[in-house]
DNA sequence: TTAGCATATTCGCATATGCTGATGAGAGAT
DNA sequence: ATCTCTCATCAGCATATGCGAATATGCTAA
């Protein structure tokens, strides 16, 4: 086999490594409809900050996402240029919107000031 | 979060999983231009037929290969019925013609008489 | 400067994964 | 029935992964 097309597996193989976990996709489905700050995505999934931290580590470690800084808070949003299919893997989630509109409404949603 | 929605990106998360890995995401590749055996995938790869084994295995957890057995040899090939975007995915990956092709010069091929 | 909040990183642990080697199950050939 | 070939499964090991707890870093405000 040619060392590049081997590389070239290895990406896409590390790539969908990456996608092949449930909060990782939630994060990335909210995400590409808008950016949003690590506390936020850890009120969203109800996961412990360290663990949103290093679930955004690994989507930062193949690309998948952007940052943003601003102040105290660090905004994530949907890298669309890394993997063109990733906005139709996306889509193909269910629906995000209403955990979206309910953000404000969030337990330690004050612990966030927006 | 809506329990239906979770299984939903489990299932998928679960999908991608299998996809995390070069040599399936090689086999995969494979089977989509045309159906081959076990033997000739092991030997294409360059694994224990072991391996190729519980690769294949993987893929049918997720439903994501068809099966067809004739005599002693098992013929795998994509199920593309089972994720819609999985065509478009391998489409995106390096190209395996050059590999299909060298099928009969392969060292131990002699062991798998189609 | 100090205090407080947001985020990242490190450590340790339980579990999952990829692989090899050995064994088992089916199917044909003799 | 016996042998051989194909493929699946199991056992065992080294490594990777996901998580919580603790700690470190970075920023703002007082």
């Amino acid at each position: 086999m040619h060392p590049q097309y081997r590389s070239d597996l290895l990406k896409m193989a590390e790539i969908f490594k990456v996608l092949g976990d449930p909060n990782r996709l939630h994060i990335l489905s909210l995400i590409s409809h808008q950016e949003l700050c690590v506390c936020e995505i850890t009120s969203i999934l109800n996961i412990s900050q360290s663990n949103a931290s290093q679930h955004l580590a690994r989507l930062r470690s193949v690309d998948l996402v952007k940052e943003r800084r601003n102040a105290q808070w660090i905004y994530y949003s949907l890298n669309q240029d890394a993997f063109p299919l990733i906005s139709e893997i996306l889509q193909s989630l269910p629906d995000v919107s209403i955990e979206l509109k309910k953000i404000e409404d969030l337990p330690n949603h004050q612990k966030c000031k927006i």
